[in-house]
DNA sequence: ATCTTCTAATTACTCCGACATATTACAGGA
DNA sequence: TCCTGTAATATGTCGGAGTAATTAGAAGAT
């Protein structure tokens, strides 16, 4: 099985020169126009209410063919983001009717600035779902689960958070936790918001230390999952999310 | 291989009759064959891995231009549901990359025979989520919030759960609380949920009479809530959650 | 003879532009 | 104030050219 992420790894900061979008190996024209878009109704360049130009301008704009404007329209309407109606034109819809936890749209918030805001709110509900999800890992873990947890911590020792592999054996960590519980609606939860969320911690990090050594915190994760005690699941996860929220928020200066 | 009728329509209105009652948004064709494929793909009519009919082929058996086939095919490609590539044809994609809380998704996994498993998985989230909604809605409500609940709670006793209207103030009731967090992605996440689970209950509900009167419960959560008391009003909360839970179980013959 | 590697053709998606249709916001008249 | 007509705009359709990836076949090496 391909655990492969979404292809959210070309920074393309386009800057206004050319109001082509620029197509990433592998992302289609229309695929690259709904990015751009995208990005820019997320960033805010778009109030609620506001109604793009028109269908003929905006493609002729964009020095692209009406098709392949009109089928990144529909990627952004199946999200939630926009709605087109004759005459009236193509709308941006409500924040409150936009697909948030959708990957895409995740991707496409972290993209530029992510709002302050929207972040404090995504860690909020880690908060609440990520020691949840340990708890039940720690009820209905098997052997095998264990396994790869295991085999995750002691690559994530061997390389360090610094390193993508050591990242990687991260994910894998996370990821076995979310299996263990087996409940896949919690699964694409938060793994969406996991890999949009560390992704801007990846973005920001570069240049400065990691706060504190984060293995003795997973590993009492995976004592207390070992262990089937679910409480001391949920505390340890909870230690988790709360060191990755400080994390982030030094990273964005708040 | 017989000739399908086109006309997919099913009774679809707008779900918040609030705002200027826009009639139905009429669906579009390509919206029609998503939600054809989609709900077909749901209803595990195509298994993961499988490939569907080439892009004419498939797009002359629904009597439809390629450009709507395709625009459907965007559609569902947005959701995660499939994917498409050149010479290999589109195909359905694992389960773990479908985007199972987007709203149209779930509303496809639940317009046929929804699968136990998920509809498991779903209460497990919620009975996660709601209560910590509750909670927080206890810590930051205002008296707006307070007299939209309590407007909803007396729409509630009017009418019963058993009309339209009840409904729709139930609906109202737990859509307050959710505002009242002041948490966009809590909010998206549970109406999403809630829209599909409720719309279920209430299909399989028409002929069974409802286990218990639901009201005094809504009040528990809504004075926990007047009273800033967090604990209290996520613990009433749960037992919302459950009660839905048994009322699902026992609709769905388990 | 079997296996490996490279090339080429097939195939299906991708993009295009023009045309026809349906819907609806808006304005002008009853 | 209500109704009705019209223009503006999105939607649906079509066929063709372009592009990329899989597959099969050919050539060479062991």
């Amino acid at each position: 099985m391909g655990k492969e992420n979404p292809s959210l790894q070309d920074g393309e900061t386009d800057k206004e020169g050319s109001a082509k979008a620029v197509r990433g190996p592998g992302r289609r024209l229309h695929g690259a126009i709904a990015h751009k878009l995208g990005m820019a109704i997320l960033s805010g360049q778009y109030q609620p209410g506001d109604t793009l130009s028109g269908e003929v301008a905006f493609a002729e704009e964009l020095e692209v063919s009406r098709s392949a404007y009109r089928e990144a329209i529909q990627v952004l309407t199946a999200k939630g983001l926009v709605e087109s109606r004759p005459k009236a034109g193509t709308r941006v819809l409500p924040r409150n009717r936009w697909n948030l936890l959708d990957p895409e749209v995740l991707a496409w918030a972290f993209a530029g600035e992510p709002d302050v805001q929207f972040v404090r709110d995504l860690f909020e509900l880690r908060a609440i779902v990520e020691p949840a999800a340990a708890r039940l890992a720690a009820q209905r873990r098997d052997k095998d689960d264990l396994k790869i947890m295991k085999d995750a911590l002691a690559a994530m020792r061997r390389h360090t958070l610094a390193t993508e592999a050591g990242r990687a054996a991260d994910r894998d960590f996370h990821n076995a936790i979310l299996n263990a519980t087996r409940n896949d609606a919690l699964l694409v939860l938060t793994a969406s918001i996991g890999a949009a969320v560390n992704w801007t911690t990846q973005y920001k990090q570069r240049a400065r230390a990691l706060p504190r050594n984060p293995i003795p915190d997973h590993v009492r994760v995976y004592d207390a999952i070992a262990a089937g005690d679910p409480v001391a699941a949920a505390e340890a996860m909870g230690v988790l999310v709360d060191l990755a929220l400080e994390d982030t928020a030094s990273a964005m200066g708040n």
